[in-house]
DNA sequence: CATGAATGAGTATTCATTCAT
DNA sequence: GATGAATGAATACTCATTCAT
């Protein structure tokens, strides 16, 4: 019946405030180039504490990639589901809150880690397909095809156009975590309005009525 | 007149043996997890005889890179001022040459390596921002522009587009690369045509008068 | 109040027992023949532990001597300026004291090794030279100058004499811990008594007034 | 009978050459920071020449050292046993000649070098004391007996004697090699003129009449 | 539980030495 | 003989992990 004490909640939050620390320095350093001693400082406890959560680098990695994915899928498909209305604006509106919650923020640099460590983690890499790529495909394709089912879309083919629509975005991620401090392209647009311009490029292609220009 | 000895043959050759090792091997490890003794031996030499031609394994990635780079832009951009005739249709063969060349090969893991390595060679990034990347925007940017200007194109903006007509290659690239053995959805379809139904996609957004489907 | 546990203990102890264990064998091997790993072990700790306290061999050597340097100085220089009576025997005095406290025991390998390692130093030449060379020539210098002051001496240049009054026993000590093993010409004559005789030798043809053999 | 050609004579100087060579070197780095590849590219060969001459780095050094050693001790001894005259202008002359011929040119770098590496080389340690060392002080220790028996010198004992006649010219030879660039003392006082005047301090101790100040 | 001192396996790099040409 | 390409033993240093306090 106790509340709990300050030292009990700091307990509590470890965990998360370590998981939170090694995102950050992974995604900022790579795997390899962070130590271990890094994230136990910037989350604010000894080397040593470290292990008393996570028994080991690798799995503390893992740990912080799950924590990170699949955080919004679920929430998008419901919204997918519950969805009536123009096909166009709701697949517009999901990159746009996609991009404004996982791509702008760090969470984004779990997708950037995740394509370069994959080979070290080949277990993670598996649960990464299965749990995000795989459910984001199958998400954005049901909805291309319900477009195409209501008339609204052309009948193209599925798969390419859901790479269409995927790759732009994951494309400016990895290029901003990668080649952001040296490729200022973006100077004279936002992110946003690339996005907006690139939704609607590929819309005017799908649309079986394309608004007039 | 006198024939090369054979040690001398092996010498000449002793570099690009190296390179080729380096960049298969930091293509499937990475940088920090291969050994610069693991090049060595692939390249069938000894860890000191890496060392007689490269100082270091920093200098080492530095010439891998930049020998894997800037071979085909150059190629793609003569080839690019020659043409005459529908800008798409150059469009469509640029990225099917690209994907052949550069994507599928071993050259395309530079790409990749180059995304995971940026952070740890500033120099070298900046070097693949204005040698590699800069350039090949303004290639393709350049297409589209006579593309908009002959009445081909409808008059889109011009980055977005550009983006639009890159990142699924890329994207492509990387995830192989990357989950290439994780993520069996290329089963169906191979890149090249997966490609082509990009590119149909896409164009069909770009043309002023689309094609009847 | 608490005591301090065996390992603080220890772990306070550390820097000396591994300046010390720096000292013989810099001094037995040399800088480049002594490996990191032997001192650590003299030391009884682990090749990583070394590096809790100083950051590289360098640093060590560095630390190791200036632990072994201006020790002995200071106090001369005090004892030199309270001192009243003949000069000669004071210096005869100090010379005794200076072989028993420092020719003789480790702290006189610092002598040989700093002149063994000055070129791989520069730093660290200047700093000896600044802190013990000079200071030392300053302390033996102004004696001098007081026994000619004083009548005691005859006004013999300084420079020349401070060197005569250095020299020998310079000698003694590197000539010991270079050729020790295999020059037993000390057989008949301990290093004090040698002393002794060498300063008699000098002191007669410092002194104003010999005193009659 | 025929006179030999370029290359022979080239070949002939060789073993000098790369003797001198590590001369320079050694003295300058020492042993252990010299490599072999510099020796034998300042002697003008390549690195593998070097070994048809001398098996191993070790064995260059010791030939180096036993080209230097004892080459002014028999000639001395041979000056030293025909002169007829005051000892003591023997002696000033002799320590004149030896500073001008060794200490002041590269080969007195071997008196530091000998006592730098004696430890490593204990075989060339006991060849110096046997061949330089010990017939130094026996040729010293002879002109004092002789002078003490012609009543030229006070009855002193001979072995301190023989130290502090020999002392102070090693003990700047040392000086120069370790801290020549850092320890400027000798800005008002040539070498030569630093060596008359403390065997004029000597002498003056030495002497059973010394000259009227 | 938390700590941080201690550990030692692992790696990049150097350089004396060899030997095919 | 002379060369210099190739070798691999040797070593400084790092950092994930352990465990006594």
């Amino acid at each position: 019946m106790s509340a709990p004490s300050p030292r009990q909640r700091r307990k509590d939050a470890r965990p998360q405030e370590l998981l939170d620390a090694a995102l950050a320095l992974f995604v900022e350093k790579g795997f390899a180039a962070t130590r271990s001693e890094e994230i136990a400082a910037r989350a604010g406890v000894a080397k040593g504490t470290l292990y008393r959560y996570y028994p080991s680098k690798d799995e503390l990695f893992k740990a912080m990639v799950r924590d990170n994915l699949s955080v919004h899928i679920a929430e998008s498909a419901a919204q997918a589901a519950q969805y009536e209305g123009p096909i166009a604006n709701l697949l517009a509106q999901m990159m746009q809150a996609w991009w404004a919650k996982v791509g702008h923020g760090n969470a984004g640099g779990v997708c950037k880690i995740m394509m370069v460590e994959a080979r070290h983690f080949p277990e993670l890499a598996r649960f990464y397909v299965d749990e995000v790529i795989t459910p984001s495909k199958a998400l954005i394709g049901g909805l291309v095809q319900r477009g195409i089912a209501r008339g609204e879309f052309r009948p193209v083919p599925v798969e390419p156009t859901v790479h269409m629509l995927i790759a732009p975005m994951l494309h400016m991620l990895l290029h901003e975590h990668s080649f952001g401090a040296h490729d200022s392209c973006h100077e004279a647009m936002s992110a946003e309005d690339l996005l907006d311009a690139q939704m609607a490029l590929l819309l005017h292609g799908l649309l079986a009525q394309p608004p007039r220009t």
